[in-house]
DNA sequence: TCATTTATTGTCACTTTGACAATAATAATG
DNA sequence: CATTATTATTGTCAAAGTGACAATAAATGA
C-alpha cells in the first residue's frame, strides 16, 4: 500500500448517485411587534403563484454556510457590511421527491436581520430574481399554502428561534448591536405570540445583558437605558408563557 | 403559460453542480457508566488507521434520515426490529474540501440505542464492510484524531445530545423502554461527565414518568421502580451541574 | 442479626418566578 | 405651568423550585 498522496493522485471518483445542493433561506425580521419573513412570490412553474422562499444552489467551491450568505446577500440585495445579519444551519431536506422537476436537496437557513423594530430592512433586488418581499409569518403560515416543503422549512424556523431564544439570547440578533429592553421584549412578545411582563422581563434579562450607561428617549414615557449583550446564554431558561406553548407539549 | 402539469412533462433539467450525498452516524450507547460511540477503523486511504464514523451514501430513491436507518442497520448489524433505536438528523457538512477525493455532502444523523446500561448492543457487521467496535467517547475526543471533519460531527453530536437531555426526556432512549431511576441517572452522569444527586434526580424526573407499578430487584440494596416515559419534556429544564457546563459558556 | 448498599422520602435554607403594586421620568395637553 | 398619559424601573410577596444532605426503607451477604 502507498502513501495518503499516491493514493489521492491515482484516486478516480465512481459514479455516485449525484443530487443538486442548494441552500433556502429563512429570513425574519421584525417590525411592528411582528415576526416577518422575506418570501417570494413565484412567477413560474412550479407551484406557480405561491410563496416561497428565497435560496439558490450550492457553487462547487463553497460550503453551504457560505452559499447561504451569498444568496442572502443576492436575493435581498442588502448590504451585509453595513446590515447586521446571523446566519445559521437550520436542517436539511432532502425527500426524493421535494422538488417534482429533479431531485434538490436543501440545506436550510435561519437568517435574523437586525432592526429598530420598526421599519424592516428594504429588499432590493439586484436586478434579476423575483423581488423578496416581507410576510407576516404566523399569518402566512396560517392563511397561505407555500411552495415545496417551504411550509414545513418556515415551521421549523419558527420553532428553532422560540426555542432557542428560551435559552439564549439570540433575540438580540433581531435588534440592534446596542438595544432598550423593551426592543428586546417587543422581540419575544413577536416571535412567542406572548405578552412577557415588562418588570419581569426586566429582572430576568438585566444579569445577561451590558449597561453601556447611556440612555435612549422614547416617544412617550421615560427613556430607557441602552444595552448590549454581554452573556450568551440565559440560565436557567426563560419560560415561554403557556399561551405560547412549544407545538406538541401537550397535557396530558 | 401551460399547466404545472404541462410544464413538468416538459422539463428539462440543467446542468447544476451536484455533490454526492451520504449519510454519517453518530451511534451513541451506554455502558459501565460510559458513554460508547460506534467507530470504525479505516483500513485504506485517505485517513488510514484513523477512526471514522459508519456512514454511506443517499440512494437516488430515498431520503437522508431512510439512508441513516438503513445504514445503521447494515453497518451495526442490528436487528432494529428487536432493538430499541432513535436516529434523528444532527447537521449536515458541506466543506468542499472535507473529502479529499472528490466533493461528498454529509448529512449527520445522531442515532441512539437502547442499553441496559450493562451489555453493548453486538455490532455484526452482516459480511461486507469494516466492522464497528464501540470506543469510549470522552477518552476518544481527547486522545484520537478522527478521520474527515468526523471529530466536528462526534463534537456536535455529544454537545446535542448533551443540550437535549436538559430540556427533553431524550436520555430515555439510551435505556430500555421500561427503566429504574438509577439507569436513567446513570445516563445523565455518563453523557454530563457528572454525578447527580439521587434523590433531587428522583423529585425532578418522577412528574415525568409513568410508575408501571412494577418493581426491578437489584443486585444490592433496595428494589427499584420500574418507570416508563410520560412526558417528553422537562419543563423548567434540568441544569447541568458546573463541572459538565456547555461549552463556551465561560463565566465573565 | 448485623453491616452494607441502594432507593426513596424528607428537611431546610436559599433562589427564582409570576403577579402586580409603587415609583420614576418624560411628552403632550389644557 | 400643572396635569395626564405613558413607559421604564424597582419593589413586594407568596408560591414553586433547587442544592445539599439527613433519614428511613428494603434488600443482600457475612
Amino acid at each position: 500500500m502507498g502513501t495518503e498522496e499516491q493514493f489521492l493522485q491515482d484516486y478516480q471518483p465512481r459514479e455516485y448517485p449525484s443530487v443538486a445542493l442548494a441552500v433556502d433561506l429563512v429570513v425574519f425580521a421584525v417590525a411592528g411587534g411582528v415576526l416577518q419573513a422575506a418570501l417570494i412570490r413565484r412567477g413560474g412553474h412550479p407551484f406557480q403563484g405561491a410563496l416561497a422562499l428565497p435560496g439558490g444552489f450550492v457553487r462547487a467551491d463553497e460550503d453551504a454556510l457560505h452559499a447561504a450568505w451569498r444568496e442572502l446577500a443576492e436575493e435581498t440585495g442588502l448590504d451585509l457590511g453595513a446590515h447586521r445579519a446571523h446566519v445559521e444551519q437550520l436542517a436539511t431536506y432532502s425527500d426524493p421527491k421535494r422538488d417534482p422537476r429533479m431531485r434538490v436537496v436543501s440545506v436550510a437557513h435561519l437568517a435574523l436581520l437586525a432592526t429598530d423594530g420598526k421599519t424592516l430592512p428594504d429588499l432590493n433586488p439586484g436586478s434579476d430574481a423575483a423581488s423578496a418581499q416581507w410576510q407576516p409569518v404566523h399569518t402566512v403560515l396560517a392563511n397561505e399554502k407555500l411552495a415545496f416543503d417551504h411550509q414545513d422549512i418556515l415551521t421549523d424556523a419558527l420553532d428553532r428561534l422560540a426555542g432557542k431564544m428560551e435559552y439564549t439570547l439570540t433575540a438580540a440578533r433581531l435588534v440592534p448591536e446596542e438595544f432598550t429592553l423593551s426592543q428586546l421584549r417587543h422581540v419575544y412578545d413577536a416571535v412567542w405570540g406572548a405578552t412577557m411582563d415588562p418588570g419581569n422581563f426586566t429582572r430576568k434579562m438585566t444579569p445577561v445583558l451590558a449597561d453601556t450607561g447611556r440612555k435612549e428617549p422614547r416617544a412617550k414615557g421615560a427613556p430607557a437605558t441602552v444595552f448590549s449583550v454581554d452573556k450568551d446564554f440565559i440560565s436557567p431558561p426563560l419560560t415561554r408563557p403557556a399561551a405560547a406553548q412549544r407545538p406538541g407539549a401537550a397535557d396530558s
